[in-house]
DNA sequence: GGCTTTTTTCACAGAATCATCATATTTTGC
DNA sequence: GCAAAATATGATGATTCTGTGAAAAAAGCC
């Protein structure tokens, strides 16, 4: 699964790199195409595709353009991106063969958790659980609990809390949140993070403590010695 | 049963890939044919075959024609796909040695159930009913009972009950809802889920906190622990 | 064809969440 | 210790999402 090759296809080139970036961290190759044509033909010019992500909304030839033409050749995943006020169009994908689809604007965790999804779906599937030092978190349930206990999160605060415990032991700037938990589209001020990390701490009472604050830096998911 | 083969037989290439798509998260396995006499031909070549599911409407050889030749010489369980006002066909069918029918367009919940129930059938025959926290909701019967108590149901309440039942405690978006519970060629709003979570919460009493809203997410069965 | 039931859509109110800001507190470097 | 800088906290308004009731549309039913 490791490096498999994905082509990325979207009219807009920042919308590309972003994309591809998010990619590239998690050992992807990635392969661009700036519209329909291109992407028919990048695609059967590669043999190796793993997944295609392709946009709705492209000039000239359209997201559904794409795949029929696509389908009528291969079977190959595709992710379907739509841009909001689209929604009513995911069902007509699924006829066609979309895989899944993923509305703009997203986050990179959930931009990757699909891609890997949709690769793994072939493969078993297994119930997603982070652990650590007490704190269950079920990402299939939404749930949390700690030493037993259920706590209410929010939907922020859980992802947040995902995040941390996906990278426990690492320093993790501010903006390196921002860009992994925040939907790419959010500009705002990255002291917001102070605020839902307050919560969090306060809804997980004295295992809050596990998340420590680098001072200068931002906060590190590292729980105390026993 | 696990991994059973599937032999999906239709003249368009989307709907064949749309049913494999369903039949393989079930861990079953799919062989395709495109039309009739490709049918029997894969049929007579792979003997393992455990299942048919068959295009009525077909050029060259229907599905009935395929029915027929198939039944020379295998018993194999057959499940005819019809479209919709072909319901005429159903009677025609059932002495020729049908199975069951699915009348396009259909959920996905549906052609799994059938699928299973028809491999099933041979073994034991078992009830189908969902139990959890005092609801006890039978397929076969279509019917709802709360501690003892019938409730009415639509059809869309139904379905939806049950998904909610076969996917107790796992967080479940709208947008996976209606991939799975409503027919495939729906494209209208996911809110009409809510309505329906309204309804089915209001006709099911106290027992309806068993739905819970995960904000910004979805929904989840979850029963209150006690 | 009319009638009933079911399903979907819509609009609005209410609730929960999120982002921002002002202020208080803590940490750090000196 | 002290000042500067960064973080923690609490409050607030804006935003987003959900619940609800009613109306419209669609599907079934005599």
């Amino acid at each position: 699964m490791e490096g498999a090759a994905i082509l990325v296809v979207d009219d807009e080139s920042r919308m590309r790199k972003l994309v591809r970036d998010f990619l590239v961290r998690q050992k992807y190759t990635v392969l661009e195409a700036a519209d329909g044509e291109e992407a028919v033909e990048v695609f059967f010019k590669h043999k190796e595709i793993s997944l295609i992500l392709l946009d709705v909304m492209m000039p000239k030839m359209d997201g559904f353009e794409v795949l029929r033409v696509i389908r009528e050749h291969s079977q190959v995943p595709i992710i379907m991106l739509t841009a909001k006020g689209e929604e009513q169009d995911e069902l007509k994908g699924f006829d066609l063969g979309v895989d899944e689809y993923i509305s703009k604007p997203f986050s990179p965790r959930i931009l990757v958790a699909r891609v890997d999804a949709v690769l793994r779906r072939s493969g078993q599937k297994q119930d997603e659980v982070l652990e650590c030092d007490g704190i269950i978190l079920n990402k299939s349930a939404h749930q949390v609990t700690i030493d037993g206990q259920e706590i209410e999160l929010s939907y922020k605060e859980f992802e947040l809390l995902a995040y941390f415990l996906e990278n426990r032991g690492l320093a993790l700037s501010r903006e390196r949140i921002l860009n992994n938990v925040w939907n790419y589209d959010y500009f705002g001020d990255a002291r917001t993070i102070d605020t839902h990390v307050k919560k969090l701490r306060s809804k997980m009472g004295k295992k809050g403590n596990d998340i420590k604050t680098i001072w200068g830096m931002g906060y590190k998911f590292d729980p105390d010695a026993e």
